[in-house]
Parts: structure tokens; sequence; C-alpha cells
RNA sequence: GGUUCCGUGGCCGAGUGGCUAGGCAGAGGUCUGCAAAACCUUCCACAGCAGUUCGAAUCUGCUCGGAACCUCCA
């Protein structure tokens, strides 16, 4: 098998992936801020790393998988009302904090399980971990790389690049950004007083009486600065250098900057050794975020409600619409772009259920097609090596979707069923399920996969199929036609039998 | 202004120096009681200009257009 290989941010490069431990890796992911609920945006990143989790477990590693909840608020940027985006909501909406922050946590949780990601083996929260953050801040403190100002504190951001350019480690290793230039480009901000630099962050704020989320610290009552969580719960369940962290491109500046200078100080390593980043999702070409104004909301995809949607769009068409580009490019919404994948993942979807009901008969091994049988080897193959080639689904699926007129085929008798080897069969039938299921984690749209309704249906299949039998079309078209505005579709093949389709 | 990236056929999107990705839509056909589905065939492309090369959508330069980040953001 070839070797995995995953494009660093860090280098820049595609780099053949190595972990720390032989056999283990430890990935960690940015998770959510549960002050709102999650849109389109946020399903990207959860189902990409959801892949590098999946491929990476079935490439034989234990991984450990954190993917943290921001629960305590992070502060708008100093000079704005100095309370944090949770505290500000909840009084809005008249709840405690806690209560909020648990109704998103739960309404996350259940737009993962519906986009079928797997749970992450730990899911830290921000504020299960002050004390952690504390004692990250009391380091960099005591390393001279923090100060303390009227009850926050801040990172000296210059200093850091000052001594850490000398290890070849300058803040915007990263992000390819040069100090220098920063400074001299920062807009002005009210309230930057405090601050030596404008480029200097906040790794505790200090947070007056009204503030409803506050801890206390060595620097009195406040609560922890924009990236600590991240480096407190990542050194804890990882350690001083793991193997991935991942999230958003929009996080790779300052977000993921600043907490590789603050693990840098605190563990004299830098965090990571691959940083992988996903693209975003743009909507007419814009970033969809809630600056913009112009999300989508994962219950308004799911329901449809949403001015801009034409219809509801069922989760595994979101998961499907995701996995057919390459992560690290943009992806583009739109209802047709959509309506195409759901097309798409219908047609891929049936063709699997086909293939599972494909008898093995194909013990005539001299009408091997020989050119067909080493085609549908290759695109089977194949299937390991784009995945490998920083996690390529798009190509996955491309192949996938070559390989469905040979099913089809197949199972209309279009193409003999021994064309293609006994061998050749098994493979296909192990590594399309392998791969749709555990690897793409896609899953099937109806849910009315039970015996009782399969039973009901058969049993209209064969009315109808009587119907037909005595040429009283009448009936067979009624039966198709009801069941048809029912959204169940017959389909009738070749030799007489009849399939349906849930829609 | 700085940093980074992108511009592929009607739409969405892979891709990389020579070998037509794929999906959706369109056209023609096969099958069918009719239809749907399926299957077969097929149209449409690499923003522009110049250069490197035997050969470029793919490398270089410039031009035009767009985006992300520089402020919370997946």
């Amino acid at each position: 098998m070839s070797e995995l290989k995953v494009y660093n941010s860090l280098t820049r490069e595609k780099e053949i992936f190595n972990p720390i431990t032989h056999g283990l890796v430890g990935l960690y992911v940015c998770g959510p801020t549960v002050s709102g609920e999650s849109h389109l945006g946020h399903a990207r990143p959860y189902i990409t790393f959801d892949i590098v989790y999946r491929w990476l477990m079935h490439s034989g590693y234990k991984v450990r998988y954190v993917r943290n909840i921001t629960d305590a608020g992070h502060f708008e940027e100093e000079g704005r009302a100095a309370e944090d985006k949770i505290s500000k909501k909840a009084i809005l909406e008249q709840l405690e904090p806690m209560e909020l922050v648990q109704k998103y946590t739960n309404l996350f949780h259940w737009a993962m399980h519906k986009l079928n990601n797997l749970d992450p083996t730990i899911e830290p929260t921000a504020t299960g971990h002050i004390t952690e953050q504390i004692s990250m801040i009391e380091k960099i403190i005591a390393d001279g790389y923090g100060y303390e100002v009227n009850g926050s504190v801040y990172f000296d951001v210059a200093k850091y690049n000052t001594d850490f350019s000398k290890k070849d480690e300058p803040y915007g290793m990263l992000s390819g950004r040069v100090l220098d230039e920063m400074i001299a480009t920062t807009r002005d901000l009210d309230n930057q007083t405090e601050k030596r630099n404008t480029a200097d962050f906040a790794l505790w704020k200090n947070a007056p009486p009204e503030h409803i989320m506050r801890w206390t610290s060595p620097w009195g009552m406040g609560f922890p600065g924009w990236h600590i969580e991240c480096s407190a719960m990542s050194t804890k369940y990882l350690g001083s250098e793991f193997d991935i962290h991942g999230g958003g491109m929009d996080l790779l500046f300052p977000h993921h900057e600043c907490e590789i200078a603050q693990s840098n100080v605190c563990n004299h390593k830098i965090p990571a050794r691959y940083w992988i980043h996903n693209n975003m999702i743009t909507i007419n070409g814009k970033k969809m975020g809630k600056s913009y104004n112009n999300v989508i909301t994962l219950t308004q995809l799911f329901s449809g409600d949403n001015p801009v949607l034409q219809q509801a769009y069922h989760p595994m068409v979101i998961r499907f619409f995701i996995l057919q580009t390459h992560y690290r490019s943009t992806l583009d919404f739109s209802n047709e772009a959509l309506q195409a994948s759901e097309k798409g993942l219908k047609r891929l979807w049936e063709a699997y259920e086909n293939l599972k009901k494909l008898s093995m008969i194909s013990d005539h091994q001299s009408m091997v097609n020989t050119e067909l049988d080493t085609k549908v080897n290759k695109l089977l193959n194949e299937f390991d090596e784009f995945m490998n080639d920083d996690f390529s689904t798009a190509k996955v699926l491309a192949n996938m979707f070559e390989l469905v007129p040979v099913i089809n085929g197949i199972k209309d008798q279009h193409i003999a069923a021994g064309s293609i080897s006994a061998e050749t069969m098994e493979l296909l039938k192990q590594n399309i399920q392998f791969f749709v299921e555990e690897i793409l984690g896609l899953k099937s749209e109806s849910e009315t996969d039970n015996n009782k309704f399969d039973g009901v249906m058969q049993l209209l299949i064969n009315m109808r199929k009587d119907a037909r039998v005595k040429k009283d079309y009448a009936t067979s078209d009624k039966i198709r036609n009801e069941l048809q505005t029912l959204g169940i579709q017959l389909k009738d093949d070749k030799n007489g039998n009849i399939s349906y389709v849930v829609n």
C-alpha cells in the first residue's frame, strides 16, 4: 500500500505522514463555539477531519481524536463591550450561560450524528480546563513572555519573535506573516493602551462584576483569552508535541499562530507536526460566516426552512456534497449544486444496493472479459492510493461512479455475470462496501429500513406484477402512480422484477 | 496596503508537462404495454497575452477578475 501523504500548512508541502510514536496518532481539531447554532460552514471541518480520523484508523493507527467545545465565551476585540459573546446572548435570551451552552452543544451533537461523523475520543470543554489554562499563563509570565495590566494578561509577541527567531521559529511561521510588517499595517483600534504592542494578544482578560462568566485567577476575576484553551487542552491530552492539528483555514491566523507561540513558550516545542486546514464554504463567492450574514444553519438545511433554500437537503446529501470536493478547495453553495449532489448520491447508493444483491455466479472463468476485469481492479485498487494522497475523496467518488455502470450492467444483464472473475466481484463488493460506509461514512437516506414496511411493499409489487400479467394496466399503473406521489418509486427491470426506492 | 490563494465546458467540481476525471443538466439511441429507472453514444473546457519546451490547462512573467486572512469566525 502507498504511504499516506498530507499537505502540511506549516511547510506548504505535501509530506509523507510519520507519527511521532509508532502506531499512535494524536489529532486535535478546533471545535465549535457553542454560543450559537452550527451552520453549513461548520459542517466542513468536522466532516473533513472525520474522514482523516476514519482513514488513520483504517491505516492501522490507534488515534486519539480530541475536539474541544468552546463554551467559555471569547470576548470581542478590545474596545467593544467588555462582555463575551455567550454572556451577551444569555441576557438577550433570558437563559443561564450554562443553559445556553448546553442547548447549542446538544444541537451540535445532533447535527454531527445526522452527518454521520464519528464522535471524537475526547471532547474537552474550555470551562472544564480553567485551572490548566491559568497554569499555562503563569508559566508564560514566569518565562517573561506575558505581562499583567489591570487584571488582564497579554502575550508579548515582539519579545517572543525576537527570541524564537533565533531558533528559526518566528512568530508568523505558520501563516507566513512577518511581525514587523504586521505592526506597521495593523489597524488602529480603540483602547489598545493596555497592550505594549498591537500584535500582542490576551491570555487572560479582566472581567467586571456584571460579566456573567468569570473565574478567580492570580490576576483577579476574569476569563481566559482567545487562544489559550486549545494550547492547554491539546497539551494535556496529546502532550507537548503531537501529530496533527486541524481546523478551518480562517483559524490559521491568528488562532493557530498564537497557539504555537503559547505552547512553544511553555513546552519548548512547536505543538503539532502536521497542520491541516480545510477551505471555506462560500455562497455566491463569499465565505459563509456570521460576519457576512449569509449563514444557513444545519437545522435549516435539513428542513429547508431558509429563504435561499429551494428544498430540504438530507444530511447525507450535505456530506456527499462536501466529499465531492477536495478539502483544500473552496466549495460554493447553490441549490443547483446540492440538487446535483442529491441525484448523484441517489445513483451511487442505488448501485451500491444493487451490488449487495448481486449473486456470485461467475464460475465461467472462460467468459471473463480481461479488459473489464483489469479496469475494475484498477479502479478499486486506486481507492487506497487516492485516500493516501491527501485524502482525495473526490477521486474515490469519481472511481465509484465509473464502477456504477458496471454494477448496473451486471444487474440488468447487459454485462454477463461472468465477465469479471469471482475474485474481482468479491473485491468489488468488499471495497465498495468498505469505502462507502466505513471511510466516506455514507449511510442510507431512507429511514424505512424495516421488515414490515418491506413486506407491505412486496405485497404491492406482487399485486402490480399480477395486474401486468393480466394486462390490467389500469390497476398496475394506479399502484405505480399512487406510490409515486407518496415518494416511492417502482422500477421495472428487464427480467420482470420490480424494485422500489423511497425518495 | 500586507500575507496567502484561486480563475477548468450550461452548473458543480478532479487534475497535472504528452495518456479525454467524475457528478448534474442537454442531445440521440437501446430496453419497456406506457413511463420511470438502467444501459450505450454524444455536444460543450482549461480567464487573457507573451515566454520556456519537441510538446502546457499543467512551468515562468505580465494583465484582467475573484476570494480568504490581517478583528470573533470552520
